[in-house]
DNA sequence: GTAATATAGTTTCATATGTAACTAATGTTG
DNA sequence: CAACATTAGTTACATATGAAACTATATTAC
Protein backbone atom coordinates (compact mmCIF):
# COMPACT_ATOMS: atom_id res chain seq x y z
CA UNK A 1 0.00 0.00 0.00
CA UNK A 2 1.76 3.18 -0.72
CA UNK A 3 1.70 6.21 1.45
CA UNK A 4 -0.41 8.95 1.56
CA UNK A 5 1.09 11.75 -0.21
CA UNK A 6 1.89 14.78 1.54
CA UNK A 7 0.67 18.19 0.48
CA UNK A 8 3.24 20.58 0.93
CA UNK A 9 2.95 22.17 4.62
CA UNK A 10 2.55 26.29 4.57
CA UNK A 11 3.38 28.00 7.65
CA UNK A 12 2.08 31.13 7.49
CA UNK A 13 5.00 32.15 9.73
CA UNK A 14 7.40 31.83 7.05
CA UNK A 15 5.21 32.75 3.96
CA UNK A 16 6.61 35.70 2.24
CA UNK A 17 3.22 37.55 1.82
CA UNK A 18 2.16 37.21 5.48
CA UNK A 19 5.97 38.03 6.57
CA UNK A 20 5.95 41.54 4.55
CA UNK A 21 2.59 42.26 6.04
CA UNK A 22 3.11 42.07 9.51
CA UNK A 23 6.57 43.62 9.16
CA UNK A 24 5.48 46.70 6.59
CA UNK A 25 2.70 47.26 9.45
CA UNK A 26 4.95 46.99 12.29
CA UNK A 27 7.01 49.61 10.70
CA UNK A 28 4.03 51.90 9.73
CA UNK A 29 2.84 51.98 13.06
CA UNK A 30 5.73 53.51 14.51
CA UNK A 31 6.35 56.13 12.24
CA UNK A 32 2.09 56.70 12.18
CA UNK A 33 2.72 57.68 15.46
CA UNK A 34 4.31 60.85 14.72
CA UNK A 35 2.01 62.00 12.20
CA UNK A 36 -0.86 60.65 13.54
CA UNK A 37 -0.96 61.10 16.87
CA UNK A 38 1.05 64.45 16.69
CA UNK A 39 -0.08 65.93 14.00
CA UNK A 40 -3.57 64.62 13.02
CA UNK A 41 -2.35 63.12 9.54
CA UNK A 42 -3.40 60.09 8.05
CA UNK A 43 -0.57 57.88 6.07
CA UNK A 44 -2.38 59.47 2.82
CA UNK A 45 -1.78 62.39 3.49
CA UNK A 46 1.28 62.57 4.60
CA UNK A 47 2.71 60.85 1.47
CA UNK A 48 0.45 63.73 -0.10
CA UNK A 49 2.46 66.03 1.68
CA UNK A 50 5.89 64.71 0.99
CA UNK A 51 5.18 64.49 -2.64
CA UNK A 52 3.67 68.02 -2.65
CA UNK A 53 6.40 69.10 -0.62
CA UNK A 54 9.05 67.27 -2.86
CA UNK A 55 7.20 68.96 -6.08
CA UNK A 56 5.18 71.74 -5.59
CA UNK A 57 2.49 72.06 -8.13
CA UNK A 58 1.92 68.53 -8.42
CA UNK A 59 -1.55 67.99 -10.07
CA UNK A 60 -3.91 64.99 -7.83
CA UNK A 61 -2.93 62.35 -11.06
CA UNK A 62 1.07 62.95 -10.43
CA UNK A 63 0.14 62.54 -6.69
CA UNK A 64 -1.71 59.16 -7.01
CA UNK A 65 1.38 57.70 -9.47
CA UNK A 66 4.45 58.94 -6.99
CA UNK A 67 2.59 57.51 -3.58
CA UNK A 68 0.75 54.31 -5.72
CA UNK A 69 -2.35 55.70 -4.48
CA UNK A 70 -5.64 55.63 -6.29
CA UNK A 71 -7.01 58.72 -7.60
CA UNK A 72 -10.02 58.65 -4.86
CA UNK A 73 -7.38 58.13 -1.97
CA UNK A 74 -5.99 61.73 -3.70
CA UNK A 75 -8.83 63.29 -3.67
CA UNK A 76 -9.80 62.75 -0.02
CA UNK A 77 -6.23 63.11 1.24
CA UNK A 78 -6.10 66.57 -0.85
CA UNK A 79 -9.50 67.64 0.58
CA UNK A 80 -8.79 67.14 4.25
CA UNK A 81 -5.06 68.65 4.04
CA UNK A 82 -7.00 71.78 2.31
CA UNK A 83 -9.57 71.65 5.14
CA UNK A 84 -6.59 71.50 7.82
CA UNK A 85 -4.91 74.81 6.12
CA UNK A 86 -1.94 73.17 4.80
CA UNK A 87 -2.65 72.92 1.02
CA UNK A 88 -3.81 74.80 -2.11
CA UNK A 89 -5.20 74.39 -4.72
CA UNK A 90 -3.84 76.66 -7.62
CA UNK A 91 -5.70 76.77 -11.30
CA UNK A 92 -3.88 75.76 -13.73
CA UNK A 93 -3.37 78.33 -16.52
CA UNK A 94 -3.51 75.51 -19.53
CA UNK A 95 -5.77 72.63 -18.30
CA UNK A 96 -8.73 73.85 -16.44
CA UNK A 97 -9.36 69.85 -14.94
CA UNK A 98 -5.85 70.08 -13.38
CA UNK A 99 -4.91 71.76 -10.11
CA UNK A 100 -1.70 73.07 -8.86
CA UNK A 101 -1.39 71.61 -5.44
CA UNK A 102 1.27 73.31 -3.11
CA UNK A 103 1.67 73.18 0.74
CA UNK A 104 0.64 76.36 2.49
CA UNK A 105 2.87 77.90 5.08
CA UNK A 106 1.51 76.24 7.35
CA UNK A 107 1.80 73.05 5.33
CA UNK A 108 5.30 73.67 5.08
CA UNK A 109 5.83 73.95 8.71
CA UNK A 110 4.41 71.36 9.76
CA UNK A 111 5.86 69.04 7.63
CA UNK A 112 9.17 70.42 8.22
CA UNK A 113 8.86 69.82 11.77
CA UNK A 114 7.79 66.15 10.98
CA UNK A 115 10.58 65.53 8.81
CA UNK A 116 13.75 65.18 11.22
CA UNK A 117 11.24 63.08 13.34
CA UNK A 118 10.56 60.90 10.64
CA UNK A 119 13.72 60.09 9.61
CA UNK A 120 15.06 59.81 12.94
CA UNK A 121 12.69 57.09 13.65
CA UNK A 122 13.36 55.26 10.78
CA UNK A 123 16.81 55.61 10.99
CA UNK A 124 16.39 54.46 14.33
CA UNK A 125 14.95 51.41 13.16
CA UNK A 126 17.20 50.53 10.69
CA UNK A 127 19.96 51.05 13.10
CA UNK A 128 19.47 46.94 14.33
CA UNK A 129 21.05 46.54 10.25
CA UNK A 130 24.75 47.51 9.31
CA UNK A 131 25.17 49.76 6.63
CA UNK A 132 25.93 46.85 4.56
CA UNK A 133 22.47 45.28 5.72
CA UNK A 134 20.64 48.07 5.12
CA UNK A 135 21.91 48.80 1.87
CA UNK A 136 21.21 45.04 0.71
CA UNK A 137 18.02 45.20 2.07
CA UNK A 138 17.06 47.77 -0.14
CA UNK A 139 18.25 46.17 -2.94
CA UNK A 140 16.84 42.86 -2.36
CA UNK A 141 13.20 44.84 -1.74
CA UNK A 142 13.65 46.18 -4.98
CA UNK A 143 13.97 43.34 -6.57
CA UNK A 144 11.22 41.70 -5.48
CA UNK A 145 9.36 44.75 -6.18
CA UNK A 146 10.22 44.78 -9.85
CA UNK A 147 9.15 40.91 -9.40
CA UNK A 148 5.97 41.26 -7.83
CA UNK A 149 5.02 44.10 -10.29
CA UNK A 150 7.15 44.38 -13.95
CA UNK A 151 4.21 46.48 -15.33
CA UNK A 152 4.29 49.56 -13.13
CA UNK A 153 7.37 51.08 -11.48
CA UNK A 154 7.33 51.59 -7.54
CA UNK A 155 10.23 53.37 -7.17
CA UNK B 1 25.38 86.38 6.29
CA UNK B 2 24.83 82.69 6.93
CA UNK B 3 23.83 80.38 4.51
CA UNK B 4 20.21 78.97 5.02
CA UNK B 5 20.24 75.66 6.32
CA UNK B 6 18.55 73.22 5.12
CA UNK B 7 16.11 70.49 6.42
CA UNK B 8 16.98 67.02 5.99
CA UNK B 9 14.97 66.18 2.89
CA UNK B 10 13.00 63.13 2.77
CA UNK B 11 12.07 61.58 -0.47
CA UNK B 12 9.04 58.93 -0.47
CA UNK B 13 10.74 56.36 -2.53
CA UNK B 14 14.00 55.77 -0.29
CA UNK B 15 11.69 55.95 2.79
CA UNK B 16 11.58 52.90 4.56
CA UNK B 17 7.96 52.68 5.59
CA UNK B 18 6.99 53.12 2.33
CA UNK B 19 8.88 50.76 0.33
CA UNK B 20 7.39 48.07 2.76
CA UNK B 21 4.22 48.99 1.82
CA UNK B 22 4.40 49.79 -1.70
CA UNK B 23 6.09 46.27 -1.63
CA UNK B 24 4.08 44.46 0.37
CA UNK B 25 1.07 45.27 -1.07
CA UNK B 26 2.16 44.52 -4.91
CA UNK B 27 3.41 40.83 -3.43
CA UNK B 28 0.03 40.48 -1.54
CA UNK B 29 -1.87 41.55 -4.57
CA UNK B 30 -0.76 38.47 -6.66
CA UNK B 31 -1.27 35.77 -4.24
CA UNK B 32 -4.53 37.72 -2.96
CA UNK B 33 -5.58 36.55 -6.61
CA UNK B 34 -5.52 32.92 -5.87
CA UNK B 35 -7.53 32.95 -2.75
CA UNK B 36 -10.00 35.88 -3.13
CA UNK B 37 -11.00 35.75 -6.79
CA UNK B 38 -10.80 31.98 -7.25
CA UNK B 39 -12.29 31.08 -3.91
CA UNK B 40 -13.47 34.14 -2.73
CA UNK B 41 -11.95 34.38 0.72
CA UNK B 42 -10.39 37.52 1.88
CA UNK B 43 -7.00 37.47 3.47
CA UNK B 44 -7.95 36.88 6.48
CA UNK B 45 -10.36 33.91 6.10
CA UNK B 46 -6.95 32.38 4.46
CA UNK B 47 -4.94 33.68 7.56
CA UNK B 48 -7.19 31.39 9.95
CA UNK B 49 -7.64 28.47 7.53
CA UNK B 50 -3.96 28.68 7.67
CA UNK B 51 -3.39 28.35 11.04
CA UNK B 52 -6.18 26.31 11.51
CA UNK B 53 -4.95 23.67 9.46
CA UNK B 54 -1.95 23.63 10.77
CA UNK B 55 -3.15 23.32 14.95
CA UNK B 56 -6.52 22.18 14.38
CA UNK B 57 -8.77 22.55 17.30
CA UNK B 58 -7.23 26.45 18.12
CA UNK B 59 -8.91 29.18 19.65
CA UNK B 60 -9.95 31.95 17.91
CA UNK B 61 -7.64 33.68 20.85
CA UNK B 62 -4.77 31.75 19.59
CA UNK B 63 -5.30 32.46 16.25
CA UNK B 64 -5.60 36.23 16.29
CA UNK B 65 -1.88 35.94 18.03
CA UNK B 66 -0.59 33.76 15.39
CA UNK B 67 -1.58 35.91 12.41
CA UNK B 68 -1.28 39.37 14.19
CA UNK B 69 -5.29 39.83 13.74
CA UNK B 70 -6.66 41.34 16.49
CA UNK B 71 -10.02 39.70 17.91
CA UNK B 72 -12.73 41.42 16.50
CA UNK B 73 -11.19 40.46 12.87
CA UNK B 74 -10.75 36.86 13.40
CA UNK B 75 -14.46 36.86 14.70
CA UNK B 76 -15.46 38.30 11.93
CA UNK B 77 -13.38 35.58 9.20
CA UNK B 78 -14.80 32.53 11.92
CA UNK B 79 -17.85 33.93 11.33
CA UNK B 80 -17.74 33.88 7.49
CA UNK B 81 -15.89 30.86 6.83
CA UNK B 82 -18.44 28.79 9.24
CA UNK B 83 -21.32 30.04 7.37
CA UNK B 84 -19.03 28.96 3.96
CA UNK B 85 -19.12 25.80 5.60
CA UNK B 86 -14.85 26.08 5.66
CA UNK B 87 -14.55 25.75 9.30
CA UNK B 88 -16.88 24.16 12.15
CA UNK B 89 -16.94 25.10 15.95
CA UNK B 90 -16.83 22.92 18.44
CA UNK B 91 -17.18 23.14 22.04
CA UNK B 92 -14.53 23.09 24.79
CA UNK B 93 -14.92 21.10 27.28
CA UNK B 94 -12.90 22.74 30.10
CA UNK B 95 -13.69 26.41 28.95
CA UNK B 96 -17.06 27.45 27.59
CA UNK B 97 -16.40 30.79 26.59
CA UNK B 98 -13.58 29.04 24.42
CA UNK B 99 -14.34 27.34 21.06
CA UNK B 100 -12.52 24.57 19.28
CA UNK B 101 -11.92 25.30 16.10
CA UNK B 102 -11.47 22.74 12.82
CA UNK B 103 -11.90 22.92 9.12
CA UNK B 104 -14.54 20.81 7.69
CA UNK B 105 -14.16 18.47 5.05
CA UNK B 106 -15.23 20.80 2.34
CA UNK B 107 -12.58 23.61 3.59
CA UNK B 108 -9.46 21.02 4.00
CA UNK B 109 -10.27 20.38 0.26
CA UNK B 110 -10.46 24.18 -0.67
CA UNK B 111 -7.17 24.61 1.87
CA UNK B 112 -5.25 21.89 0.12
CA UNK B 113 -6.15 22.94 -3.14
CA UNK B 114 -5.18 26.65 -2.55
CA UNK B 115 -1.77 25.87 -0.80
CA UNK B 116 0.07 24.79 -3.57
CA UNK B 117 -0.99 27.20 -5.80
CA UNK B 118 -0.17 29.96 -3.30
CA UNK B 119 3.47 28.20 -2.82
CA UNK B 120 3.89 28.37 -6.24
CA UNK B 121 3.00 31.75 -6.36
CA UNK B 122 5.63 32.32 -3.94
CA UNK B 123 8.01 30.35 -5.40
CA UNK B 124 8.06 32.45 -8.62
CA UNK B 125 8.12 36.05 -6.77
CA UNK B 126 10.61 34.74 -5.14
CA UNK B 127 12.61 33.27 -8.20
CA UNK B 128 14.46 36.28 -8.81
CA UNK B 129 16.24 36.33 -5.70
CA UNK B 130 18.81 33.42 -5.50
CA UNK B 131 18.87 31.17 -2.67
CA UNK B 132 21.35 32.82 -0.66
CA UNK B 133 19.51 36.19 -1.54
CA UNK B 134 16.38 34.99 -0.40
CA UNK B 135 17.84 33.97 3.33
CA UNK B 136 19.27 36.96 3.62
CA UNK B 137 16.07 38.62 2.87
CA UNK B 138 14.29 36.43 5.56
CA UNK B 139 17.12 37.45 8.14
CA UNK B 140 16.91 41.07 7.52
CA UNK B 141 13.18 41.22 7.70
CA UNK B 142 13.46 39.30 10.77
CA UNK B 143 16.19 41.68 12.12
CA UNK B 144 13.47 44.60 11.39
CA UNK B 145 11.10 42.77 12.69
CA UNK B 146 12.53 42.47 15.79
CA UNK B 147 13.48 46.04 16.03
CA UNK B 148 10.04 47.37 15.10
CA UNK B 149 8.40 45.58 17.62
CA UNK B 150 10.60 44.12 20.36
CA UNK B 151 7.04 43.53 22.61
CA UNK B 152 5.68 41.09 21.03
CA UNK B 153 7.09 38.49 18.85
CA UNK B 154 5.84 38.91 15.59
CA UNK B 155 6.55 35.18 13.91
C1' DG C 1 -16.78 72.92 -35.92
C1' DT C 2 -19.23 69.02 -34.05
C1' DA C 3 -19.65 64.37 -32.39
C1' DA C 4 -17.23 60.86 -30.03
C1' DT C 5 -13.62 59.69 -26.80
C1' DA C 6 -10.48 60.36 -23.11
C1' DT C 7 -8.78 62.58 -18.92
C1' DA C 8 -8.88 65.09 -14.13
C1' DG C 9 -11.07 64.93 -10.31
C1' DT C 10 -15.35 64.43 -7.19
C1' DT C 11 -19.40 62.22 -5.33
C1' DT C 12 -22.22 58.32 -4.19
C1' DC C 13 -23.08 54.03 -2.38
C1' DA C 14 -22.11 49.68 -0.56
C1' DT C 15 -18.78 47.28 2.22
C1' DA C 16 -14.80 46.84 5.40
C1' DT C 17 -12.61 48.08 9.46
C1' DG C 18 -11.44 49.75 14.27
C1' DT C 19 -12.97 51.19 18.83
C1' DA C 20 -15.79 50.68 22.46
C1' DA C 21 -19.45 48.57 24.70
C1' DC C 22 -21.42 44.39 25.73
C1' DT C 23 -22.43 39.18 27.20
C1' DA C 24 -21.04 35.19 29.19
C1' DA C 25 -17.93 32.41 31.52
C1' DT C 26 -13.84 31.93 34.47
C1' DG C 27 -10.58 33.26 38.13
C1' DT C 28 -9.38 35.67 42.31
C1' DT C 29 -9.81 37.66 46.87
C1' DG C 30 -11.69 37.94 51.13
C1' DC D 1 -19.48 31.57 48.53
C1' DA D 2 -20.05 36.52 47.43
C1' DA D 3 -17.94 40.52 45.30
C1' DC D 4 -14.63 41.91 41.98
C1' DA D 5 -11.61 41.45 38.17
C1' DT D 6 -10.19 39.03 33.90
C1' DT D 7 -10.77 36.60 29.71
C1' DA D 8 -13.21 34.80 25.27
C1' DG D 9 -15.74 36.31 21.95
C1' DT D 10 -19.64 39.15 19.71
C1' DT D 11 -22.27 43.24 18.58
C1' DA D 12 -23.01 48.14 17.58
C1' DC D 13 -21.59 52.31 15.90
C1' DA D 14 -18.85 55.49 13.65
C1' DT D 15 -15.39 56.02 10.13
C1' DA D 16 -12.50 54.45 6.18
C1' DT D 17 -12.20 52.47 1.81
C1' DG D 18 -13.02 50.92 -3.08
C1' DA D 19 -15.81 50.61 -7.22
C1' DA D 20 -18.72 52.80 -10.15
C1' DA D 21 -21.17 56.70 -11.64
C1' DC D 22 -20.83 61.38 -12.49
C1' DT D 23 -19.17 66.44 -13.90
C1' DA D 24 -16.30 69.20 -16.31
C1' DT D 25 -12.74 69.97 -19.46
C1' DA D 26 -9.73 68.57 -23.15
C1' DT D 27 -8.52 65.82 -27.24
C1' DT D 28 -9.40 63.29 -31.47
C1' DA D 29 -11.76 62.08 -35.69
C1' DC D 30 -14.42 63.40 -39.21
Amino acid sequence: MPEKTHPAPLRLATFLPFRLSVLSNAVSERIAELYDREFGLSVWQWRVMAVTADTPGISATEIGQRTQMDKVAVSRAVAGLIEMGYLERRASSDDARRSNLVLTTAGTGIYELIVPLALAEEAQLVSALSDKEQSELARLMGKLAKAASPERDLW
